[in-house]
DNA sequence: CGCAAGTTTGACGTACATCAAGTAGTGTGG
DNA sequence: CCACACTACTTGATGTACGTCAAACTTGCG
């Protein structure tokens, strides 16, 4: 509906705001070699419902997330539009390695990335264990989030999904019980495969059984882990 | 209902039946360094319905069809299965690079691959930028694939994603019309997150608008292209 | 405060699932 | 080669979870 157009993108070289915190597979935090990837990083403003970048364009860059949030979806000809995932600060996005992108990247709210140029990053990989492992890190990552998000979507009922999605955020966002979700109902409901009518009946289902208590729309607490356990791991609950 | 019990797997060493013909990108085939990854390889013969790891087992190996055809999946603990991928000839899995698989891998008829062990690929990828390429390629078109399926599972109808399924084989095995399919309408259906009357009705559907032409229930004569197309990319044919 | 956008709730429709009954392939033994 | 059983597939009748349409209600921002 709201038509999306690309921000105006203000980079500004070797300022990044955070350090490389990543703790790649074995333990090791290697910051010395990492300190390579913040030097080739830019870091880049995106304004909310901006564009990063498009399906279809070269995928030259790499980004990750400093504050705010990112949704990287897919809009089909009739409107229909599916969310292949959400990035929060520290989470890595855009590394698709092949020549152009196949999802459009935007900023669920005003958002601050760090972006590393393709190519620089390519060969970095090539002469850096470190790196390298940090980037299959990464690639497996995605790949294990899109599979998951297959079974999710493959097979399972609205309310499963829903409760699926409440404790993958919980975890992403640190493991409180307390969580606050960037995104909005409609986000939800295309990440999910659904309308939102059916995530707003969903969350209304939840408060009743008591498995959350809604702070406001964006900001909820579980206080049914073991019920929402249950169910989004596909027991039936009933 | 049928129980799947692993086969008795016997492996022999450096017997790879095929060359490696991988072509990563940029075109160039690098056989040399492949003859390496080849010198790694041991052929394991997987008795239908056998399975060649289960979730949660180790990944510690890495495999490649030779022929016949493999799935990877997930049961539920009621029962509903998801198929995450079907592999043919020619292509590698298991690289889940993780430590343990959170999928299963059977064999969907009497299959040959050849089996690599991980720790000895990745050592070789560190060291060979070529072999290195040559897993991310592998690691990207597994993301690639996956992605797709979870905007054919979270937004497109039936009809869509059947025709989307159908091309999709064609593609894979090599373009032409006549395509042959190893696996059975309930694998389809599990692929698809459908039922498997859903798929049938969908199939005869398709027969009656001739889009396609049975040969048998393994084997199929595309005849109109252009309209599984549409279908598949989600414009309403209506 | 007041409007616009986002969310919730209700009434109703439909695509696909479920249940059930055939029909056609596939392998086995005589 | 055919009879038999077994499994896979197809087709029909019916149910239901979720989508669609519509109207409140709530939230946030100028």
């Amino acid at each position: 509906m709201t038509a999306l157009l690309r921000s105006s993108i203000s980079p500004t070289n070797h300022a990044a705001p955070r350090a490389v915190l990543a703790v790649i597979e074995g333990g090791r935090s290697e910051a010395e070699s990492l300190a390579e990837l913040q030097a080739i990083g830019a870091t880049v403003r995106v304004a909310k419902n901006a564009s990063l970048f498009q399906g279809g364009d070269a995928s030259d860059r790499v980004y990750k997330v400093v504050s705010g949030a990112v949704r990287t979806c897919r809009m089909l000809v009739d409107g229909r539009r599916q969310i292949a995932d959400f990035f929060l600060p520290g989470d890595f996005f855009g590394l698709d390695w092949q020549a152009t992108h196949s999802f459009t990247a935007e900023a669920l709210a005003d958002t601050v990335v760090i972006s590393y140029p393709r190519r620089q990053l390519e060969s970095l990989a090539e002469r850096n264990p470190a790196i390298q492992r940090l980037v299959m890190s990464m690639l497996c990552k995605g790949l294990a989030a899109s599979q998951e998000q297959v079974v999710m979507l493959g097979r399972q009922t609205a309310h499963e999904r829903l409760a699926w999605f409440l404790l993958r955020v919980r975890e992403r966002s640190g493991g409180s019980d307390e969580i606050d979700m960037p995104m909005s109902r409609m986000d939800m409901a295309d990440y999910l495969g659904l309308t939102i009518e059916t995530v707003s009946r969903g969350m209304s289902e939840f408060k009743r059984r008591q498995y959350i208590s809604a702070i406001n729309t964006h900001q909820i607490r579980l206080t049914g882990l073991n019920a929402l356990q249950a169910l989004a791991s596909g027991e039936s609950v009933h």
